[in-house]
DNA sequence: CTGTTAGCGCGTTCAA
DNA sequence: TTGAACGCGCTAACAG
């Protein structure tokens, strides 16, 4: 590894002053700035950031976890595309992993970053106790959460309207006629428990009955969620309408009416949208989310908190988009009860 | 910022026997032990990587600088959680980036990242040179390329087999008595110009003249082969099938066909899967590539040039698999010339 | 089994 | 304008 040192006696001068050139600070005689510049070049050295940290340099080039719930996941990956674009111009980089809702891997994930002198970290928590993330907050640590609510005053969040993204397209499938929908979905985390609370609430503007709706809350796997649906569908009661409360989940309901050949007089809308979806027949209505724009927000936040040194304590909503496609103007065939 | 001293001080010790409990080394007596093992967690002491690696401590908990193209793409994206998975055993960490394709950007990327200390790099170059990654080499830094050929003997690299997926996606197309078949892409990358000579392969297999199929390789932007696609299909001498090089310029195609209503009638096949493929009406044929093997594989190799010490030179490469699924399968109509 | 010394690469502080 | 000394947090090597 080629050294401060290297450079200085190859140039014939002081660390001291290469350290000063590399860093373009002070004056330094400008052919004494050559030489230095043509051995750096000459051995190819590439400054120790850890080192120059650890000496207590501070500097603008941060270094941000990034914990996500799955990086292959649609919404997650625009999510770390645009913190990464966000961060592009301050030259930071980001550690990213997954958790893959595991609160304990999360734990040891924000340790072992922790550990790499993270300067900040932007994560998306598995559902359970966030005492770790109070922990490390409280060392001085600047933290951002994202698509979950945050469980400490001192860390901010930045998330989705989830509540009234679903509460929408609940009303807008009710305007369509149907009355008995299906909400396929679960109740593991406060994000999903936000959307069935949108759901229900939709469903008592209209004084409909959870009784007349179908609601199950036990859909944690697309395969599952598939077969789900397609039991729905050839039961005596059937659904008039679905709704997916996740992008799995969505392509899950679809795959069942395209199994079962109703996918043209049975309604359906889901939350999260996909690529592809308008080109399905008919085209998926959405509930889409801004993964671009949360973590626009989201990195700014951080950068705030880290440049000014200070704690932010504010939580961003960021509101959600129905697009209507077609397969949520479905009006309700079957006859009234 | 809580150090090694802070946690012997307060476990009234000094700081070797902590280093020495917290590594696991050595014997330790069993009350020392759990006095500084009390110290830690009360002071909630984490271990600076930094200062080990600095003071030049070996560890298997490597940092892996990992640069995509774009970390939103799901190809790419589905390589990264392949890539991160299979490093997670020994808890290593990745340190990630888009390079855009952009070649200058990626240079500063490895920069940036050599000057983050990591111990490995995995990278999908851009297009052309790729000295940077040579010189970087020589420094010692094990790398491993991926989804491009590398430009030297002594870097490893991990590549799909884009001339043969290609070739066989032509072969298919004329089985099903396609001639004038319309070929949208490129021929800014290698894998792009592979792709382009599988499909010539294929032509000329079946002595079909390169006048008689349609090669547009100037189709870089989704919106523009939309627009390409719509007035090839809307031309005195349409197409009876099309070839899509790529998954956004497959979306673009299977847009066009939709617009124009002739996905029954016009055969297509894309290099890529895609999510919801199957879903569509007709499914989308695809060659579709492993970015999970190609993941396992790249970190394979990583991994035996980190612990090992040694240079690998092997360049792997891995077959792409046809999956039918409808578009693929639509017979030729037209009038044979 | 435990502590002391020294130095990894770097930059702040101060002296020349 | 330049250089020397010092110490950031940590641990190998040695001493006790």
């Amino acid at each position: 590894m080629i050294t401060i040192k290297d450079v200085a006696k190859a140039a014939g001068v002081s660390p001291m002053t290469v350290s000063r050139v590399v860093n373009r600070t002070d004056n330094v005689n400008s052919t004494m700035r050559k030489r230095v510049l043509r051995a750096v070049e000459q051995l190819g050295y590439v400054p120790n950031l850890s080192a120059s940290k650890l000496r207590g340099k501070k500097s603008t080039h941060w270094t941000i976890g990034l914990i996500l719930r799955d990086v292959a996941n649609p919404f997650s990956a625009e999510l770390h595309r645009s913190i990464e674009k966000s961060l592009r111009d301050s030259g930071s980089l980001t550690l990213t992993a997954s958790n893959d809702d595991d609160r304990d891997y999360a734990r040891e994930l924000v340790m072992t970053m922790r550990a790499h002198q993270i300067d900040g970290l932007i994560i998306a928590p598995p559902p359970g106790n966030q005492s770790y993330l109070g922990a490390a907050a409280e060392t001085g640590l600047p933290i951002v959460i994202v698509d979950r609510p945050s469980d400490f005053e001192q860390i901010p969040s930045v998330i989705s309207d989830n509540y009234d993204g679903m509460r929408q397209a609940t009303r807008h499938l009710i305007s369509y006629g149907h009355r008995r929908i299906a909400y396929l979905g679960d109740e593991a985390s406060v994000p999903m428990t936000a959307r069935r609370d949108g759901f229900l609430a939709g469903l008592q503007e209209a004084t409909i009955d959870t009784t007349e709706a179908i609601i199950r809350l036990d859909q944690f796997d697309p395969i599952q969620a598939r077969e789900t649906a397609v039991s729905l569908l050839e039961s005596n009661n059937p659904p008039t309408a679905f709704i997916g409360s996740r992008n799995r989940i969505n392509v899950a309901i679809i795959q069942a009416l395209r199994a079962t050949k109703r996918s043209e007089e049975i309604a359906m809308v889901g939350f999260d949208d996909i690529e592809l979806a308008a080109e399905l027949d008919p085209g998926m209505t959405a509930v889409a989310q801004n993964p671009i724009l949360i973590g626009q927000i989201a990195t700014a936040i951080l950068m705030d908190m880290l440049e000014n040194n200070r704690v932010q304590d504010q939580s961003v909503v960021v509101s959600t988009r129905l697009i209507k496609r077609g397969s949520g103007e479905i009006s309700r065939t079957q006859p009234l009860n």
